[in-house]
DNA sequence: AATAGTATTGCAAATGTTTTCATTTTAATG
DNA sequence: CATTAAAATGAAAACATTTGCAATACTATT
């Protein structure tokens, strides 16, 4: 067997009896090297099972290769489709991804932006827009090029893609509002360090406010992410004598809880109770009955994000803004007028 | 403002008129230096906005602090949960992922992990036990503490930790069986590239043999890992009158699917048809009805297996040989006798 | 005040590459 | 066959750190 010495630019170049430059240049500019000579060398780093060294090269100025992902939490339809469709992309432009979850805390973002950035990265990508300023600041001062995805505002100092989650909330709320409804119930998760959650909230509100409808206190529900707080929550606001006559949900995980509280009950959808979500998940077509929701394209943010920012970083040149994408209200089987 | 010049370790060792060994000891045996000039050079480093480079410090043979980590997909609530429990242990102990997703495709999985290398991972997490010889090799000449996980099996090159997913098909298989079922169908997701499904078929298969039932070609069917395939499969399959009279889904995600087929077309669970789900995902137990299905403990996996390589990488000795956790039988309220 | 011992710091080499520039080799031209 | 241009290679400096060793600065002891 060959030894598994350490085999570095040089025991390759040794092998092949050339000079580490040559070596060197072989792997990045293959061009400039004889093909008799390259193939030498092809043959060494075979036989010594070379592999480069990203961290040697990194400190030359040269890319780095990895671009920063920091998400809330990964374990969620949401950002699983999110990071699926960004991986993706930014894998497809020969980059890795570092990623990490702070579950909601942003002091955690910041500290976590800091780790990526003593990796490196070449660019950095964020989930919404509300982030500490300090977070921001480090990242303009560094210079590294990022994005924020998942919701669009026009004011961020990096450029952000995704929706505007004002429209989204208005979306349904006008929906519900138009439908005839005024018992209306809201379910949501916890707004703080959610910028999402809190601009569909006011969206909704917004819409529903236009209809003279006014949602009380009593019957906004709030509950962590999660099918079955969700149909816990709902349980008891019908058990406490309070059912609407439609309820909105922040997002389609919360909306499936509902689902399955009302079935429960024995409550019909939409005839007792209508129902609509936000995001349009996997699963939520295919619902029985289908839920009507607001469809954000999580694979096209990904996508779109993935390639803005390489192209920041190939060009580093402050190129587009941003990107709004237009949310789309699904009407289907879980939202009609009231009886 | 201050200058946003380069700033590496010397450029705050100028500014706190010491010498980069000093600063760079201040980092890293912050005991060996005097605690005035510790604080002379905090203050140049904050006032520079200087962030360490980890990849100079990786060619000296210190640590990335990183590792990497390979899953056929983030955009499936198994996986999901797993990654989330991962990244959280293996943050904790300082480290950062690297992820990559291969999307079932074990050559792809060879070229991801090398590029790892390239990255200088401390270590290496594969899903499943079921990879290119390559892959493996690749590895263990690199001497690559690495951990394969969700799946455990005995004889594998690297400590698995995870089900025995033979068993876990059994215990469903048995549940069914016992319950006295011989119209039996089963919907899998495709079994190549799939260790975790294949092993998991032939435990139902095996079990259901204890009781004579076998599952005839065409009520064995295959859709990939989503709700609303496996809602089309199992319409079908009724439309197709071959109803049977219970259903063993390879996981939860396409139990769900079923579920609704069978809802839509009025079907009663359990008393017409029984359903089985694999998994145990968030969800699955705030379903209406309530799926029976096997637990396998997703963070217990994830956070143990981040214990472990962690453990390797520390220690670099080839401490435990995986760990097998056990799956649970859920009996809940979609499995029943047939009528 | 001299001495020994310890605590702190700096110097310089080392890490694994890339790249500029100079040198050598090869090919093309007359 | 000499000359010139082009192609291929090598030497050495550079990148941002860490660390072994040597030098210096303290502190306590006599």
């Amino acid at each position: 067997m060959m030894k598994d010495k350490k085999s570095d630019i040089v025991a390759v170049a040794r092998a092949a009896k050339v000079s580490p430059s040559t070596v060197s240049r072989s792997f990045n500019h293959p061009e400039l090297v004889k093909a008799s000579t390259r193939k030498k060398i092809d043959r060494a780093v075979r036989k010594l099972g070379y592999i480069r060294n990203r961290a040697a090269q990194t400190i030359h100025g040269i890319r780095s290769g990895t671009v920063g992902l920091i998400v809330p939490t990964v374990d969620n339809a949401i950002f699983a489709e999110l990071i699926q469709s960004f991986t993706d992309a930014i894998e497809r432009m020969g980059f890795t991804i570092l990623l990490a979850s702070h579950g909601y805390d942003l002091q955690r973002e910041y500290a976590l932006a800091r780790k990526m950035l003593e990796h490196r990265v070449d660019g950095m990508a964020l989930i919404g827009t509300e982030h500490e300023a300090e977070t921001l600041h480090l990242l303009t001062r560094q210079g590294i090029p990022s994005v924020l995805l998942w919701s669009y505002a026009q004011e961020t100092v990096f450029p952000s893609i995704g929706a505007d989650n004002l429209e989204v909330g208005h979306l349904v709320g006008h929906h519900i509002g138009q439908l005839g409804h005024s018992e209306v119930a809201m379910l949501f998760p916890p707004l703080t360090g959610n910028d999402r959650a809190a601009h569909r909230q006011r969206g909704v509100e917004d819409a529903l406010a236009q209809f003279d409808v006014r949602v009380p206190k009593h019957r906004q529900l709030e509950t962590p992410y999660s099918v079955s707080d969700a149909k816990d929550a709902v349980d008891r606001l019908i058990e406490e004598g309070n059912a609407p006559t439609a309820l909105i949900c922040g997002n389609d995980v919360l909306a499936w809880g509902a689902l399955h509280a009302l079935s429960r009950r024995g409550l019909r959808v939409p005839e007792d109770i209508s129902v609509t979500g936000i995001g349009d998940f996997k699963g939520s077509r295919a619902f029985e009955p289908a839920l009507t929701t607001v469809r954000i394209p999580a694979n096209q943010i990904g996508a779109k994000a993935a390639g803005m920012i390489a192209e920041r970083i190939m060009a580093s040149q402050e190129t587009s803004s941003g990107e709004l994408v237009r949310p789309e209200l699904m009407i289907r089987d879980t939202s009609a007028p009231p009886r």
